[in-house]
RNA sequence: GGCGGCAUAGCCAAGUGGUAAGGCAACGGUCUGCAAAACCGUCAUCCACCAGUUCGAAUCUGGUUGCCGCCUCCA
């Protein structure tokens, strides 16, 4: 199957075929950094992230850049109300979505590029739209005139009429119509500004983006992505910028991710419900936030709340188990897999990049993982396993981890993820295990001698401790409920 | 008011023309001293409702209802 990606200007899944084969030329809107982000920012990094090492695991050669918009109103005010420099604000903020991602596993963009350090092509874009009198000078500002550009509303489906009709914003005597939306922006007094031919200023939000990626990626990018919400105004305002100052369609395929709601509400200042990556990530491991993330289509809107994330944790515990049960059954690790290279691809990695093909339909191709999980550990259940089935389960061990790679997860050894995790459910729970081994062992000594009244004590004390035991061939282990 | 999206079992969720993936929960079983884990089985004659197109629809069309998003900063 070849990848089809919906396209959220055609309102289709379409073929995805890049404009010079084999290369992808990818911008993805990036934060704002006036904030710690929260789990919405985290949704968007991590379903393009997938995108990202899907394509260049397909075999595409892909430029991905991602911005970073460190100079803007909210982060002036932000500043402001803490007594700081905008750019200290900023620096601070990229520094935690750093921290955030990385503890995510996400994957750096190939170019991660700042507005600041692009006013450069930010102002040569601005005049370039006013010499083709697209956009027109007010004072110190600069606005774009929509009414100039003729497909304005085609992604979002508006039409400037009807936007006139239901116009619920504040007119600007100054512009020549409501919508026209500023390029650049004069500074008051003590506002972070640039040089530019209309004076000291800073840029408009949107240039930024039309002349970071033209910068970086040419004329005509493969895919653009962000969030739902970017789609008005603010991608359709790229598209006018960057058309009217190339003649090029600016954008081939449009990708938007749905929001991420917490217990079926809104994130919003209002409801003051905002959930940060680094406070989520004190709950959960970060491959847990992830596999949840990932297990809705990214189009849809995905509701956050514990029990789906303890579902979630769940499931990769599961995966987890069956990676450590292969390596005992096996003696493989993943060192030797990596020794190995990415050769030859199982059917289980077949039917992943299937679904991956479908508009990168990540929730089935979760499913096929479980799938898999299922029918190895029936494989692993037989007494005598036949040679041609540790063939198949070997296969389905690297094809698991291949997959894992693009998703993001199975990046640790599995004895190393669950040792982590009774740790952290020891110092959470405030758990004395020397407490618990010491029950263990009693636990042990009464099963020797057969005394399973005893033994059954123990266990119930345990579990109301809210430890669960397990009795193995190598021994007694246990863990956190 | 304008534009767009969604509605699948107790819950989460894929499936967009060929007769309902997967996960959680629940129940029965194998295994186990008993458990746990793993596995097996049961769990939607049916996909909000009504009409239509079709040999055939959860999937297409029209309508109804309900929920949500964007139109103002927002991932």
């Amino acid at each position: 199957m070849t990848l089809h990606i919906y396209n959220t200007l055609s309102r289709k899944k379409e073929i995805f075929k890049p404009l010079i084969e084999g290369k992808v030329y990818m911008y993805v809107c990036g934060p704002t950094v006036y904030d710690s982000c929260h789990i919405g920012h985290a949704r968007s990094v991590v379903v393009f992230d997938v995108i990202f090492r899907y394509l260049k695991a397909i075999g595409f050669e892909v430029t991905y850049v991602r911005n970073f918009t460190d100079v803007d109103d909210k982060i002036i005010n932000r500043a402001n109300e803490l007594g700081i420099n905008s750019s200290e604000l900023a620096e601070k903020y990229i520094q935690e979505f750093y921290d955030d991602m990385d503890a995510l596993n996400v994957e750096r963009a190939t170019i991660e590029p700042k507005a600041t350090e692009h006013i450069d092509q930010i102002v040569t874009l601005i005049e370039k739209l006013i010499s083709k009198g697209i956009a027109y000078q007010v004072d110190g500002d600069v606005y774009f005139s929509v009414n100039s550009f003729q497909g304005y509303g085609r992604l979002s489906g508006r039409k400037l009429e009807d936007m006139m009709a239901g116009a619920r914003i504040k007119v600007d005597q100054r512009k020549k119509n409501p919508f026209d939306f500023a390029l650049w922006k004069s500074a008051k007094p003590d506002e972070p500004c640039w040089e530019s031919p209309w004076g000291k200023g800073r840029p408009g939000w949107h240039i930024e983006c039309s002349a970071m990626s033209s910068e970086y990626l040419g004329d005509t990018l493969d895919i653009h992505g962000g969030g739902k919400d970017l789609i008005f105004p603010h991608h359709e305002n790229e598209i006018a910028q960057s058309e009217s100052a190339s003649g090029k369609p600016f954008v081939r395929f449009w990708i938007h991710n749905g929001f991420v709601n917490i217990n079926q509400e809104k994130m919003s200042k209002s409801l003051g419900n905002f959930l940060m990556i680094k406070d989520v990530l004190k709950e959960y491991h970060p491959e847990v936030v992830r596999l949840f993330l990932l297990s809705k289509h990214y189009r849809s809107p995905v509701d956050f709340t514990d029990q789906f994330l303890k579902e979630a944790e769940l499931g990769l515990d599961k995966i987890y188990a069956l990676l450590e049960r292969i390596e005992k059954a096996t003696g493989s690790g993943r060192e030797k897999e990596a020794a190995a290279g990415k050769s030859g691809q199982g059917d289980i990695w077949v039917r992943f990049a299937e679904a991956m093909d479908d508009d990168f339909n990540s929730a089935q191709a979760i499913g096929i993982i479980f799938d898999s999980v299922k029918s190895i550990n029936r494989r692993l259940n037989n007494k005598n396993i036949s040679s041609e089935s540790m063939q198949i389960i070997k296969k389905g061990y690297e094809d698991i981890l291949r997959i894992g790679n693009i998703l993001g997860i199975l990046t640790e050894s599995p004895s190393v993820y669950f040792a982590a995790k009774k740790l952290s459910g020891i110092e959470k729970g405030s758990i004395d295990s020397d407490l618990i081994d010491k029950m263990v062992l009693e636990r042990s000594t009464a099963r020797k001698e057969k005394d399973w009244a005893r033994a059954d004590k123990i266990r119930q004390e345990l579990l109301d401790m809210n430890i669960l035991i397990e009795d193995t061939a190598e021994g007694t282990l246990w863990t956190i409920g």
